[in-house]
DNA sequence: GCTTGCTATGCAACGAAGTGCATAGCAGGA
DNA sequence: TCCTGCTATGCACTTCGTTGCATAGCAAGC
């Protein structure tokens, strides 16, 4: 149940709603976390009760108000906690590749569509990793004191980048393997 | 729900007991989709209640008797149905980068460990994928008529190898980003 | 005035998945 | 003989995640 802990990590790097939580889980941090809104308003609700997080009533104008979380004592030494626990297997669940197999039994070249449309959106998440590597960490060597939270979140964002070109280059494997079973082969 | 489809997929390549789907939910197939034995039982009598697959007792002398279950039509259509359907979004859980940008927040130092243990075992599994490949897929260039089960189990494979080498890679830069928040810097 | 759309929060129900435990046959060794 | 260990199957409980739905404030446009 590593949710609770995505939770407090993004609330240390910056309080925030449940609401922007959850835009949160959209860009930035759901590229390797993904959660809803109802997930998220759920968990916020227990770690208050048990004391992980402090609210505070935010008066908004133009909009709602809205309940901004901050990270207590007794979340920090949660977090910390977990930090320390080793954590194993990385279950891993690829769709994708339990159709690629499957397709040995139907009709494989019926799959380059759906293929070809995983490349695209991992193209276009490449390129919005990129864009964002280029905006938030500019001048590679930066001559300043080591920042750990901005050199940590440079090395995950390196990871999901490497990860997004990994899975292109696969993806184009595939195809060139998919084309080999079209109509007239 | 893809399970019911890996298992489809799998009682297609052979068709198999419950115990026996276990094992391989250890091996090849449980590196793209992991399962326990419960949830593989349970998925089994729910489909063959379905009528998507077909069961045999099959009596063992030196050990206890097992249930071999193999694909019915109907479950053949129902693979071939889910085949058609696009999927999406390939949620993604990964926890050590929750870790990592955690562990701004505390000792950054402390993670290398774990970090390393990870190293350890993704390489782990790239030797294993290597010499199940050696094994399995000899002269890459086979003259003979395209198979496809082979070539599609060939191609996730790969895929597989792509992942732990990137994996490799990627823990190879976070450690040496963590490195430099080690004591004396 | 009505509808659309964004911000903001939440409940209820269901299904999927993980954890713990139980049973049973049989082999082999202490 | 008892214990360990592998094959083989399964139930019960709980947690986690998804889906559907509901409410409410306010802005902007038709």
């Amino acid at each position: 149940m590593a949710l609770d802990h995505a939770i407090l990590v993004s609330l240390l790097e910056k309080p925030g709603s449940g609401y922007e939580l959850a835009r949160r889980f959209e860009r930035s941090i759901g590229y390797f976390w993904t959660a809803s809104h109802q997930q998220i308003y759920r968990v916020l609700k227990r770690m208050e009760g048990d004391g992980w997080i402090d609210v505070r009533d935010v008066p908004q104008q133009g909009r709602p108000d809205k309940k901004e979380y901050s990270v207590a004592a007794a979340g920090r030494d949660a977090l910390s906690a977990w930090l320390g626990e080793p954590i194993e297997p990385e279950s891993v669940r690829h769709d994708l590749a339990v159709k690629i197999r499957g397709a040995a039994f139907d009709d494989p070249a019926a799959l380059i569509g759906e293929v070809q449309r995983h490349r695209q959106a991992h193209t276009d998440r490449l390129a919005h990793y990129l864009a964002g590597e280029a905006r938030d960490f500019p001048g590679h060597a930066t001559a300043g004191p080591l920042d750990a939270e901005r050199e940590l979140q440079h090395v995950v964002l390196r990871g999901g980048i490497a990860y997004e070109r990994m899975m292109i280059a696969w993806l184009e494997d595939v195809l060139a393997t998919l084309g080999r079973f079209q109509a007239g082969h």
